[in-house]
DNA sequence: CCATTGACCGGCT
DNA sequence: TAGCCGGCCAATG
């Protein structure tokens, strides 16, 4: 039977999006950064870009994410130059070792590139689980 | 249910 | 290289 190849939508429920695209973010390591649509597809969200933003937003302060290197793809701060959060989201990242060219990191330099093992390895307490 | 919003993205001037 | 612009999609009003 033909098989419309049609956009699934997230079957899954609002909170489990938030765990893993959490989940994901606290998994980027010291020293690298990584766009919020990679974030998003590793969470297994594909096109969810916008979702890690949200989830971003969202996240509980006690879970202490590592929300300054999520970034834009094109390298830039999602923040307007100039706010606090720029500037916050900035220091934290020089921090890491992450400086800003230009107003904006290398990201053929920075960019997470998470292998199979680092994937797999999931404590799986973070992931999902009600 | 329709419209707007947003810590976005990628292609095309 | 830098913008502009349409697309994207869950959340909100």
């Amino acid at each position: 039977m033909r098989v419309e190849a049609k956009k699934t939508r997230s079957p899954m429920s609002k909170e489990q999006r938030l765990r893993r695209l959490w989940s994901t973010v606290a998994d980027i390591p010291p020293g690298c950064v990584a766009s919020y649509g990679q974030v998003a597809e590793i969470a297994g969200i594909p096109r969810g870009a916008r979702q890690t933003a949200y989830a971003l937003r969202h996240a509980p302060a006690e879970l202490n994410l590592p929300w300054f290197r999520v970034i834009t793809a094109s390298g830039k701060l999602a923040f307007e130059e100039g706010t606090a959060s720029f500037r916050k989201q900035k220091k934290l990242l020089a921090d890491d070792g992450v400086v800003l060219l230009n107003g904006k990191v290398n990201m053929q330099e920075y960019r997470w590139e998470p292998d199979l093992d680092e994937l797999l390895w999931k404590p799986s307490d973070t992931w999902d689980e009600d």
